[in-house]
Parts: structure tokens; C-alpha cells; sequence
RNA sequence: GUGGGUGUAGCUCAGUUGGUUAGAGCGUCGGUUUGUGGUACCGAAUGUCGCGGGUUCGAAUCCCGUCACUCACCCCA
């Protein structure tokens, strides 16, 4: 039997100092987006199943066997978002005058019944993108773009941006049927996986890591063969952008992505140094029925777990820090802890950090407890100062200690901080 | 979903071929003349040995189940 005070396989608590991290991180990704002018949505994390079932395809992992779903007691088949994308939609379907042109950008939990591993949870963090409207090949640049902007705003070194394209929703139908055709000759010197992705997923084949199959791919014809020139031309531009805004990237024919909504340029952002899970992020443009309208964007999703795993240990720790220094009140006896609460107030009152025990601890105990606080400073109080109207004023990196007036004292501190 | 490794005090771990009251370091708490942390010294507390069942005179140790962690496959962020 589980015990009741465990939590759930893969959902685990993110806590100090480790979430000071996720604060960083995320308040350098807002200032990137305004930077970029994207808003916020913030959509529900529980949506109708349907919302997910025919946008990421059928045959998607996710959505055959990930889902976290249930049914609500009215009988609707609901389900924990897997993803960010499609709840998007749903929200951009619905109000799709006010956003022909939406930037949007999401944070937050997704969930997906998988086996936990390094860099898998199940319950998991996203920051995605969504860029709704434009068609234009540069939209896609500026994306990426922004994407390369938030990895250096996290200075997150080590990644690296791979970019193909899957061509128009029309040249689909053709790159499958070209590649089957290819394929059919040289089944036999195929994985079992790859002979069921001949049916279901042929494109999957080209990502195979089975050294059997790789060798097949090998001889395979690029998949831009049986695309429409202006596919090509398309892709083109897109990276001809990039190398305006500065953006290294390196191009990966054999790049394929999970779901079925993706056209034209997708790309992934792989890390050297986080394990066999090394996709950092994936994206690219889509086309997604919603509503029963089909919406044009391009977005991408970043895995939060895998980008604090692959900070470098510098920079981790630097995320990690405290911002604003901390004082900590101490008092020798009663009446001096009496009046400490006091003080606590009007310091709090002018925005500083501070705190004092509350539990009646020995001067010492309060010393030793503002140590493991990391107190930058201590106001210690007792009776001669209480006579005197003063405060010690005690500096804990120093060791320095300094009487001064209590009316003299938030002009000594406004000094020091 | 498949496979490997792991689970002993708050943390990191030790625990000999199953054998008496289960250990260490760190941390915590207290003390070193009652008003001062981070160093030193002294002392103290703390474990249903993940959980459940089985084998045995006897199980932390062997077996089965289960839960969780971890790594890989798979999948993806």
C-alpha cells in the first residue's frame, strides 16, 4: 500500500531553492515576450478530451495512451492537458475576430501518463508560443527568433536548433506515398516498429535510431523531392531570415515531429548535457481545426524540468540566489522582542525583508537562527539598549557590530542596503 | 507500456555467510558562568530498515507481491 502522504508517480513538489530558479526563469521569459510584444493566456487545465482527440492525430502516443482522462459526473469526457497548443485553439476558435493576429505565449503544467525518467515527468512544465495569423515564411523566423531569445535570456549555452520542413498539408499525402514506395522494396531490413510506421506513421521511420534502419533512410530520397517548389522556396525564406536575425541553426532533413497538425517548418532545440530525453523544445507551423474552422499559426512548446537540467551549475545557482538582503530582529528578553514586533512592522512597512522569532528562543537560538537564515544583518536589542533608545546593529558577513539611535536607524540601513 | 538498478534516522550512507538492545558522518536540539551566529569542545533526541505477505527457532539481510525513486527503451517538451 501506498502511503497517503506520498504524492503521485512523476508529480513531484518543487521547492526552495530550487523554485527561485523557476522564478528567474520565468520572469526573464515575460520580460522576452513583451520584448517581442506576445500576451499571456492562461486557459484552463482541464478541457472537454475532444479538444485534443482529432488536433494531435490519432495516432499520436499522447493521445492513445497519455492522457489523463476521466469522466465528470454530468457524463463529459474530459481530460488533463497533455499539451498548450490545442487548448490555444480552442480559446482562439471562439474568439477568432479579436484574434486574427494573436501572439500568445502560456506557462504552465501539462500531464501525460508516461514512465518517469531523467527529464519525463508526468506531471511536467511548459512555455509555449502561439503565433496566430500570419502565413508569412518570416513569422516563422521571428519565432525561432524568439525562442533563441529566451535561451539567451536563461543563458542557457549548449543547444543547439534543428529546422526541417514537412512542406504544405497538400504535399503531404505525396511525401507519404513517396516514401512507401521507396520503402516497400527494403522492408525486410526494417525494425518491427518501423515495419507497423509503414502504415501508420511512415515519416517516423526517418528518426529511427534502429542502426538497421538508419541505413535504409540513408539511401532514401530527400523528402523535399515530392514537395511543391514553393514548399521549398517557403523553407527557404524561412532560413534566409534566421541568418538575418542571427539565429544558428543547423538544418536536419530527417527532423519529424509527434503530431499530426504541423506544416512546413518544424524544428527541435536538443542539449548535450541532460540525458536521453535532450529535446529541450520542439515547434513549427500548423494548421489546426477547431470549432470547425482551421486556424493558421506557428508556436513552440519548452520543456521548464529539461531547461533548469541543462543550466549550467553557475547559472543555477546564480537563479537560485535571493534577491533583496534579509535582516533578522533579535531581542534579549521580553520587552525587547515586545518592541522588536513593532520595528518588524514599520521595516516591512518600507519594503524591506525582515523577520524575528516569534517562539520565545534564546538570544543564542536567534543568532544561530539568523545564521542558517543567511541574515545578512542583525538588529539586536536588550535592556541597556532599550534605556538608551538604541540598536546594535550587527553585520553577519563582517562580523562588524554598531550601536546606533533608533532615529537614526532606517537612514544607517537605507545606507547599507 | 517493456526492461535494469535502488528503497535503513531530517540528509548521505554502512550493516559482514539470516543471530541478541540497528550504526556512522552531516544536520537538529541543549550546554561550555545566565546579552551575540557561522570555528572548537561536551551532551541529547530521532528509525513500524518503503509497505504487505511468506520461509525460519530467529529476517534490514532470503522469497513473492505492492508502492515509490532512478536509468534506458518507447515517446516527446
Amino acid at each position: 500500500m501506498a502511503k497517503v502522504s506520498q504524492s503521485l508517480q512523476g508529480m513531484t513538489d518543487i521547492e526552495f531553492p530550487e523554485v527561485n530558479i523557476w522564478q528567474t526563469l520565468e520572469a526573464r521569459a515575460r520580460e522576452v515576450m513583451l520584448q517581442y510584444d506576445f500576451r499571456e493566456i492562461r486557459t484552463p487545465i482541464v478541457e472537454m478530451a475532444s479538444v485534443y482527440l482529432h488536433s494531435l492525430g490519432d495516432t499520436s502516443e499522447i493521445v492513445q495512451k497519455q492522457m489523463y482522462a476521466f469522466e465528470t459526473r454530468g457524463g463529459k469526457q474530459v481530460c488533463l492537458r497533455p499539451e498548450g497548443t490545442a487548448g490555444v485553439m480552442r480559446y482562439v476558435s471562439n474568439n477568432q475576430q479579436e484574434l486574427q493576429d494573436a501572439r500568445l505565449y502560456y506557462m504552465g503544467p501539462m500531464f501525460r501518463a508516461e514512465r518517469p525518467q531523467a527529464g519525463r515527468k508526468r506531471q511536467f512544465h511548459q512555455l509555449g508560443v502561439e503565433c496566430i495569423g500570419s502565413t508569412s515564411a518570416r513569422q516563422d523566423a521571428e519565432v525561432i527568433a524568439l525562442q533563441a531569445a529566451l535561451f539567451k535570456a536563461w543563458n542557457l549555452d549548449g543547444v543547439q536548433f534543428q529546422l526541417n520542413t514537412r512542406g504544405s498539408m497538400e504535399d503531404f499525402s505525396k511525401i507519404l506515398e513517396g516514401l512507401r514506395s521507396e520503402l516497400m522494396p527494403v522492408t525486410d531490413d526494417l525494425c518491427d516498429d518501423c515495419r507497423h510506421r509503414m502504415d501508420n506513421n511512415v515519416l517516423r521511420v526517418l528518426d529511427c535510431k534502429n542502426p538497421g534502419c538508419k541505413k535504409v533512410v540513408e539511401e532514401l530520397s530527400p523528402i523535399t523531392t515530392w514537395m511543391d517548389p514553393a514548399s521549398v522556396a517557403y523553407f527557404e525564406e524561412v532560413l534566409a531570415t534566421l541568418d538575418t536575425f542571427g539565429v544558428d541553426y543547423v538544418v536536419n532533413p530527417l527532423l519529424v515531429r509527434g503530431l499530426d497538425y504541423y506544416q512546413h517548418s518544424i524544428w527541435e532545440v536538443t542539449s548535450n548535457r541532460i540525458g536521453a530525453q535532450d529535446a529541450l523544445s520542439g515547434g513549427g507551423r500548423y494548421a489546426m481545426k477547431a470549432n470547425g474552422k482551421t486556424i493558421e499559426g506557428v508556436g513552440f512548446g519548452i520543456g521548464m524540468e529539461r531547461v533548469l537540467m541543462a543550466l549550467a551549475e553557475e547559472t543555477s545557482k546564480a537563479f537560485s540566489r535571493e534577491k533583496d538582503p534579509l535582516m533578522v530582529l533579535v531581542g534579549q528578553n521580553e520587552a525587547a522582542q515586545t518592541a522588536n514586533l513593532t520595528l518588524l512592522g514599520e521595516l516591512r512597512g518600507q519594503g524591506y525583508r525582515v523577520r524575528m522569532d516569534l517562539n520565545g528562543k534564546s538570544m543564542k537560538a536567534q543568532m544561530k537562527g539568523a545564521g542558517r537564515q543567511q541574515a545578512r544583518w542583525v538588529l539586536i536589542r536588550g535592556e541597556s539598549e532599550l534605556d538608551a533608545g538604541t540598536i546594535q546593529l550587527r553585520d553577519m558577513e563582517s562580523g562588524e557590530q554598531k550601536e546606533v539611535a533608533m532615529a537614526d536607524l532606517v537612514g544607517e540601513i537605507s545606507g547599507l542596503v
